[in-house]
DNA sequence: CTGTTAGCGCTTTCAG
DNA sequence: CTGAAAGCGCTAACAG
């Protein structure tokens, strides 16, 4: 039916093993039959059959990469540049393939996905976004990539911290600290009622922004009743923001800043207020993370926390790619703040 | 190394054939072998290896879908409607998996990842988002695509239109109507002096977007020098959005509208006007395209045209993944105008 | 319903 | 530097 490595060798008057070296270029072949076997090759229009030098050889050129929702441009950003690093003349080698697997936050579609992977014999495998905290899924998870990188795939985590027992080189943003200065940001400016929407519950981004939003309170003698104005949002969604903002609004009415878990929510939380018939930042400001691209665009454009998305994609991809890269480790990027219009002194108190 | 399928046999006491037809559910089993057959996979943690099943069955389970632009929601929303279709207990039997190409724009990245994804055999290639208008290059890919369905590749377009030779079934947008209904809606309010910033050139969504914003004016009998005020942005970003704004202010100081190839056009439009200190809608009116999420939370809530991506997305995954689907043919998805408070009647005429 | 027998198309020693 | 031969792990007739 289609043509094969034997049609090209037949046609170029040598074996099919030739044929195969002059395609790897793994192996040294005389100049005039690499001539004589790439214009075969491109009379009879071949293209290799990926499964059967997958099962030959035992490895594929497939990266399989975890992302939480595809629809979110933080994770479309992270994609696109690892991504970035597969095409032809990249790292390692031949072009290799991205396999973008949505799992929407589902424990059992990660599992799921990462035995279809398993399955596909993926050259290397990464995980992107904030990690799940229960102990049994990540138990879970562990054996999974156990299993993954005895078969030879390699494991690159990004955006999420390293796993106890697997072995696998890590990439991680600098939330605490981000969320940190951003918290200390808006207690220069003099807010004292400020409200958090965190992220889902269990997941380490979560967290992590959490903590560093509440160290700064607490550097600040404000600790106390922190919790009060803290709520949970379900998701990263617009939902989230405008919800736990009424939410916050109506257990503090004299609320002056909302901290958003990310740049999404932050929008959220900008239509609640409106709706609420409050200015933005005149009457309450509003900050987000992330720093998306819709970011700067908003009205007024969103204070937020700028997470290096393509720095982090890319370096993903290339230690995914490298095979000499380091098999652990932790590297972490720093978070900017960005201070924008949204942000400013809490209004004079009402007499 | 790892174990196969003649492991599991042995375990269960049974033929590697049989084990793979439990696997398969494709053939009658006993239930007890098949029991045992399971438990043994249990116990072994046996995981089949894709690329010989591919390589014996001529076919695999993996699903090509190609973007413009993995960043953009408008894609990652498309992208994963599509892989919703794809889990365990979809159309078509077994859990597929969707391999997201970024293009980037690029026909040669764009014949590149089909070569790739010929390469794996995939079982289907899906097309997404506005097609490239460069006959060379449409003979290009239609060529690519042909090799494709000869090797047994079902091929899906979604978001353009149907491809002179290849035989596809496609899933369009009305963009021509939706663009229409929009220009309608801003001469209805009042609007003359309508500034329209296009996407990319050679681009048939932005040729199919243009036409009907043309066929509105020409219906209000400004067909003439409408020319004058459209400029052609590089690309389906903020950029463009914003130096095609102040392009059409110079042009025309008395703009009173704005309409924007798509949203993240749109905010880079309104970005351009804050910043030559003009009101929106007050007075400039500005309207977008796609109605993605952030469009109803931008200040003022963005007027635009509602693209069904998720349904879209959706029907196009099963069009590639059903066997009996039909194999030609074009449906066109309906878009909907959404009028917001972003578009309102031009000011006065100042005196 | 189950086992046997051939390959699928490529890579890779092992000889030359 | 090149060819021959032996599989990689699985599926798919074909018998039983």
């Amino acid at each position: 039916m289609a043509v094969t490595l034997a049609d090209v060798a037949a046609r170029a008057g040598v074996s099919a093993a030739t044929v195969s070296r002059v395609l790897n270029g793994n192996y040294p072949v005389a100049g005039s039959t690499k001539t004589r076997v790439l214009a075969a090759v491109e009379e009879l229009e071949y293209v290799v059959n990926g499964p059967a030098s997958a099962l030959a050889a035992a490895t594929s050129d497939l990266v399989g990469v975890l992302v939480n929702d595809i629809a979110d441009p933080f994770f479309g950003q992270l994609a696109g540049a690892v991504q970035s690093q597969m095409g032809p003349g990249t790292p390692g080698g031949g072009p290799r393939m991205a396999i973008v697997c949505n799992t929407g936050g589902s424990r059992e579609r990660e599992l799921t996905y990462l035995t279809l992977l398993q399955r596909q014999r993926a050259a290397a495998v990464i995980l992107t976004g904030g990690a799940i905290e229960d102990p049994e899924h990540i138990e879970a998870l562990s054996a999974r990539l156990r299993r993954l990188e005895a078969a030879g795939t390699r494991i690159v985590l990004c955006g999420r911290p390293p796993l106890p027992d697997a072995e696998a080189p890590a990439i991680t943003f600098d939330n605490r600290g981000g969320a940190q200065r951003l918290t200390e940001h808006m207690l220069s400016l003099g807010h004292r009622a400020i409200g958090y929407i965190a992220g889902p519950a269990a997941r380490t981004t979560t967290r992590h922004r959490l903590e560093g939003h509440r160290a700064a309170l607490a550097a600040a003698g404000l600790g106390g009743g922190a919790d009060r104005l803290t709520v949970h949002g379900g998701a990263y969604d617009r939902a989230a923001g405008y919800e736990g903002t009424l939410a916050l609004l109506d257990r503090e009415p004299g609320l002056t800043a909302v901290l958003a878990a990310n740049d999404t929510v932050a929008l959220g939380a900008c239509a609640a207020l409106r709706d609420r018939g409050l200015r933005i930042p005149d009457d309450v400001s509003v900050a987000g993370f992330d720093d998306l691209p819709f970011a700067v665009d908003t009205t007024p454009a969103l204070t937020t926390v700028r997470v290096p998305l393509t720095d982090a994609g890319a370096h993903a991809g290339r230690l995914a790619l490298s095979p000499d890269a380091p098999a652990e480790g932790v590297v972490t990027y720093p978070t900017t703040l960005m201070p924008r219009a949204s942000t400013a002194p809490p209004p004079p108190e009402k007499p």
